[in-house]
DNA sequence: GTGAATGTGTTGTTCAACAATCATGATATG
DNA sequence: CATATCATGATTGTTGAACAACACATTCAC
């Protein structure tokens, strides 16, 4: 068909990701595999592949014999989930040097981030804010804590997608980010790391209750 | 062809991952779809999907349009790995309930550890030490942070595998394990995660040493 | 001998097919 | 009328074959 190489099944997952992530395939949502396949241009075959990917990364659910399902994410699935994010991003700024090139990154977040808000489009803003989170995790050097915390993100924003009002979702942090990455530049590490900690703390509260609401 | 529901791919990818683990493939080893599919009695395409799984998981390389290599670890990627578990160890030990079930884990690890010895049976005797650490890691009771911890155990077996002499690879340490966890029962925690500190420190400095006299 | 053309084998992707399984609704039974 | 049984249709699980694109080795020309 058309020239797509390399890694057509890649591609088509970051396709079929942004349309969980987005919204487009609500959770609990039914996949079916030939009519997907046909809607995006690829054969069943490799839609497959894909699955395996997204089902691996948390986004789908697969049930035998009946199917793929968009996961529908818990309120057990966020406490776990923030549960890894302390134990990772409090000590990667902890522990960071404040002149790793990650800094950069995290500034170009927050000032996307802000650009955003301008605009008032709080989906770019959640997605600035993914951003900075991955560039702390960044500060690790560690490769693979890093592909497993962009899992991690990945099935919060799925998360996300289920509630309203995503300006109080992420509007209160995008200054906040501006100050941890201010104190990490400046060289205070621990207090950069103790205010990643409130973050985090009010961040699942807020998240947490939202989810309630909706039971 | 035979009846093995549900999940063939999976039982595949299991079986390929032993061959992997066990040193049947050893790294750097090419792996030809239509022959290896045919070897295992599945089709090139399950195959595949087979391929997509432990290259996920850091045990297969994926080279476009070369192919796909066992893996081949690298100093870079112990260092990496063993950096990931002193993040995730020691603070489950530290944090950890002491009557928490995981414990139960542990002490079958052990003692199955102790068993193997008796028996001069290093390559269970290794298995055993994973156990263990699966174990520990199941003390947060986070089920994103136990399927993480897997991959990384096995990877980290994977690099075992390149080194000889398994005994002085494992033999020290069983003991020490029935420490910790005799001083998580008793419930220091504190005293159980400044050990295995030490021991990841060791750990580490013994197989990297090992790995630079093979360079 | 260096570089270009060619050949061979492998991967990337698709398609078509079939068995196994599930969902649904119709039928029969109490 | 309610419920259990069964037939039907749709979907998944898996396979095999096909073909283009590509990598590597060899040959050929100069």
């Amino acid at each position: 068909m058309v020239i797509d190489p390399p890694g057509l099944a890649e591609e088509t997952a970051s396709r079929l990701r942004n349309d969980i992530i987005g919204g487009t395939l609500p959770p609990g949502h039914r996949l079916s595999e030939t009519r997907l396949a046909a809607d995006l241009g690829v054969s069943r075959n490799t839609l497959r592949e894909v699955f395996r990917l997204l089902t691996r990364e948390g986004l789908l659910r697969h049930e035998p014999n009946r199917g793929v399902f968009v996961a529908v994410p818990s309120m057990a699935t966020i406490v776990d989930i923030y549960r890894v994010r302390r134990l990772i991003e409090i000590p990667a700024l902890a522990n960071a040097w404040p002149r790793h090139e990650a800094v950069a990154q995290m500034r170009v977040a927050v000032e996307k981030a802000r650009a955003a808000r301008e605009v008032q489009d709080w989906r770019s803003v959640g997605s600035a804010n993914m951003e900075f989170h991955a560039a702390i995790v960044a500060l690790t050097d560690s490769a693979r804590l890093q592909v497993f915390f962009a899992q991690i993100i990945a099935e919060l924003r799925l998360a996300f997608g289920l509630l309203d009002s995503p300006e109080r979702l992420h509007e209160p942090y995008i200054d906040r980010n501006g100050e941890i990455m201010d104190l990490l530049a400046a060289g205070s590490q621990t207090n950069a790391a103790a205010l990643m900690a409130r973050y985090l703390d009010e961040s699942e509260r807020v998240v947490l209750a939202a989810f309630a609401r909706l039971g």
